[in-house]
DNA sequence: GAGTTTGAAACT
DNA sequence: CAGTTTCAAACTC
């Protein structure tokens, strides 16, 4: 219905324009470039393809359409294989590619909005069998699209031709209601389009156009087509500016479209939509005036599902030269894709609050440049259920992942939620933005919030007993902390980068999520002070994991203390040395004395000889027990997530874990180990070698991203443990590592590289 | 559970 | 950087 009363509207206020209109398209269909549609015409109906479609019911082929312009929006936003190969050689290719993105990233969205569950090809196919009942329509544009072609990507001729499908699709009078009133949209998107520039680019751009217009028709029929299309402001405000008439005109245009060349009219309005000069309406409001026509669908888009941020970039990507490559534009224009993150982080904080309990959660580090990121964790961080105190991540040093694990969690979650068009785009943004993150550390940390809330409040007795219970699971780091607030490093909570939850016995305790802001200035100050204080204590290469594997030999030496401990009554066997509650032999780093390690002396003597001498059976059976975690790890991955990986999993305690764990676990804790607990209670071992493993899953491949700074040391092939300062009390940041032999690291950094997100993720700031 | 021991963290 | 103090976990009873 609205397509007639904008019709009318356009014609009343402007017949002349309409007129010119369709002179301008005449004109173009003179073009003698339309014999390349025809041929292309012809390859459809012969194709099987072609006979598939015609096969297929008719009584459709608009729904089929639509959806078929939704997916190529779509694609328009994901495409990585577009972005691969940006030239137009490759049209065909990125047309399937298109398509199969779109059946990817549309599926949810479409099917349900729309009920168009028609595939693309159906869709195109379609489009085709309608050109080949009307193929005057196929003149017009075609000829249009190929005259002003400034691009001249030499797109193929098919793909012209299928964007022209497309875009009759548009036009089909048989569409729906709904569609009709994208059909209106794009229409007054024509005007602009052609009203105002009549050079329209390049059938490619027509392509991406239609691709805009129907990430915008997506949007306004799933939400409300009729709303939308009437209800925008810009069809009666700014956009009505200088353009006016040319939307007018346009409309006018459309209309006679609609009698004469219906079709036809749905390209141009793709079209038009899409110029390249449009660039995001937000950032160029300017443009309103002339583009204003053009932009209308993109704005309605906008003010529809996503905000109008959403549509500048959209417009920009898509006025941006060719639109199916418009992604990569993105990337690189860092204001769209700021624009973008912006609007990501909009739509996935309205999400969230969907989910969110309240309590906030801040990422430190990213804080700054993605705070709303951050601010999103809290749907990540498992709020514990009904309390607030849930972990949240904090901004330590590695927390930067954690945001960004968030972050793409939260992606995930915009893109199976609702977001449309919109939401993918920002989704793909972002990724490519941040490197992409892995989806494994998402699932994981999803995974470990909820583990650590069910923990937490399964025993909110001390920490202590606390981990008695599953051991695996790890209460870990309940504090008890009376003065401290828990802001300091003598919490353990905080030093795990992890808000205080309800087992904590602290009190006065600062550290949760009310108090967020105190959280992050002491946790930046304390950072500053020692930027790694948040750091694992005990880094591990991988190798101590693969020894472990073989039960044999197992020297843990690849795992040292960054800073080694300072033990002087202990003798390095007890939980008060750092290294041996982190389950790693001490090192040069050490300044313990009398060190009798079992896991390995700081004189050098390694756990397998100390085994022998000291710890026998009980080691050997700790190492088991850890191999098989670390074994299953991958596996369980998922199931490691479970620990207490509280938002600030990669702070250090976390990362420590791996090894030694400040999970501490009760002394009792050796139920892990399972049979093998009786002999390793001893040392204790047992515990820490399970959990170890468990953790050092989890944490190792974040290690480097959190912590360049200690791969880079662990890197060296010195590895010395005391490449930094033997000597010094603390060791000084870069020296950190424990002595991992280089050929450690290399076995590390595969563990690493099996995780594949992670190395392209860290986002550096 | 209270008290002691211990060593890291923080402070000077 | 070294020494001292503070702190909370680890440990003992």
């Amino acid at each position: 219905m609205g397509e007639e009363e904008r019709v009318k509207l356009g014609r009343e206020s402007e017949g002349e324009s309409e007129i010119t209109a369709r002179v301008v398209v005449v004109a173009s269909m003179d073009t003698p470039k339309r014999n390349q549609i025809n041929t292309p015409i012809s390859k459809f109906e012969d194709s099987p393809v072609f006979n598939y479609i015609n096969s297929l019911s008719p009584i459709q082929p608009v729904k089929s359409m639509h959806s078929s312009q939704s997916f190529n929006s779509l694609s328009f936003a994901s495409l990585p294989s577009v972005f691969t190969s940006p030239h137009v050689s490759s049209l065909k290719e990125s047309r399937f590619l298109r398509r199969h993105q779109f059946s990817d990233m549309s599926k949810p969205d479409f099917s349900s909005e729309n009920g168009n569950k028609v595939g693309r090809d159906e869709g195109v196919m379609d489009v085709a069998h309608d050109l080949t009942q009307h193929p005057e329509n196929f003149d017009p544009r075609g000829s249009v699209g190929d005259a002003s072609n400034e691009r001249s990507y030499e797109s193929s001729k098919l793909e012209i031709e299928l964007s022209r499908t497309l875009s009759y699709d548009y036009v089909n009078p048989d569409c729906d209601p709904s569609t009709s009133c994208g059909i209106e949209n794009k229409c007054a998107s024509e005007k602009g389009s052609f009203g105002s520039e009549m050079h329209i680019e390049g059938i490619s751009q027509i392509d991406q156009n239609r691709e805009a217009t129907g990430c915008d028709w997506e949007s306004l029929i799933s939400d409300a087509a009729d709303l939308l299309i009437f209800d925008s402001p810009n069809e009666t405000g700014p956009s009505k500016g200088s353009n006016q008439k040319s939307l007018d005109s346009v409309t006018g245009f459309c209309t006679s479209l609609n009698n004469d060349l219906p079709k036809t009219q749905a390209i141009g309005a793709v079209g038009l939509s899409e110029q390249p000069e449009t660039e995001n309406i937000c950032t160029q409001p300017g443009e309103a005036g002339d583009l204003g026509d053009r932009v209308e669908n993109l704005d309605m888009f906008a003010s529809t599902s996503l905000d109008n941020c959403m549509a500048g970039d959209l417009h920009g990507k898509m006025g941006d030269e060719v639109r199916i490559y418009s992604s990569v534009r993105i990337a690189s224009n860092l204001q769209r894709g700021t624009r973008r993150r912006c609007l990501v982080f909009e739509m996935a904080g309205a999400r969230r609050k969907r989910f969110d309990d309240g309590s906030s959660c801040g990422s430190s580090v990213l804080q700054q440049s993605h705070r709303d990121v951050a601010s999103n964790d809290k749907h990540i961080v498992p709020l514990k259920p009904g309390n607030d105190s849930s972990r949240c991540i904090l901004p330590g040093i590695g927390l930067h992942l954690n945001a960004l694990a968030t972050t793409s969690t939260d992606y995930k979650v915009i893109k199976h939620d609702d977001l449309g068009l919109g939401g993918q785009l920002i989704e793909r943004d972002m990724v490519s933005a941040e490197n992409e993150i892995s989806v494994v550390e998402d699932a994981s940390q999803a995974s470990g919030y909820v583990g650590n809330e069910e923990y937490s409040q399964s025993s909110p007795k001390k920490k202590r007993r606390r981990s008695e219970n599953g051991g695996e699971s790890e209460a870990c780091k309940r504090c008890n902390c009376k003065k401290s607030k828990c802001l300091k490093l003598y919490c353990e909570c905080f030093a795990a980068g992890v808000y205080c939850v309800e087992p904590c016995s602290c009190q006065e305790c600062f550290n949760k999520p009310i108090h967020e802001d105190t959280v992050l200035s002491t946790r930046k100050q304390i950072e500053s002070r020692n930027p790694l204080a948040f750091a694992p204590k005990v880094i591990r290469s991988s190798d101590s994991v693969l020894e472990i594997g073989d039960d044999s030999s197992k020297t843990p030496a690849s795992a040292r203390h960054k800073r080694g401990c300072n033990c002087k009554k202990s003798g390095c066997l007890k939980k008060y040395c750092e290294c041996y509650q982190g389950g790693v032999g001490c090192s040069i780093n050490c300044r313990c004395e009398g060190c009798k390690n079992a896991f390995g002396r700081k004189d050098g003597t390694e756990l397998a000889e100390l085994e022998e001498e000291e710890i026998g059976d009980e080691r050997s059976l700790v190492d088991r027990a850890s191999q098989k975690t670390l074994i299953h790890n991958d596996a369980d991955h998922n199931a490691d997530s479970i620990l207490p990986a509280t938002p600030l999993r990669f702070g250090r305690s976390l990362i420590q874990l791996p090894f030694s764990s400040k999970c501490k676990a009760p002394r009792s804790s050796v139920l892990a180990i399972g049979s093998s607990s009786n002999t390793s209670q001893k040392f204790g071992k047992p515990d820490v070698g399970q959990r170890q493993a468990k953790f050092e899953k989890r944490f190792e491949p974040t290690k480097e991203d959190e912590m360049p700074e200690f791969l880079q040391g662990s890197g060296s092939p010195t590895s010395g443990i005391k490449s930094g300062s033997p000597n010094s009390k603390r060791v000084s940041p870069p020296h950190c590592n424990a002595g991992t032999s280089p050929g450690q690291r290399s076995s590390r950094k595969l563990i690493l590289q099996s995780i594949p997100s992670f190395p392209s993720l860290t986002p550096k700031h």
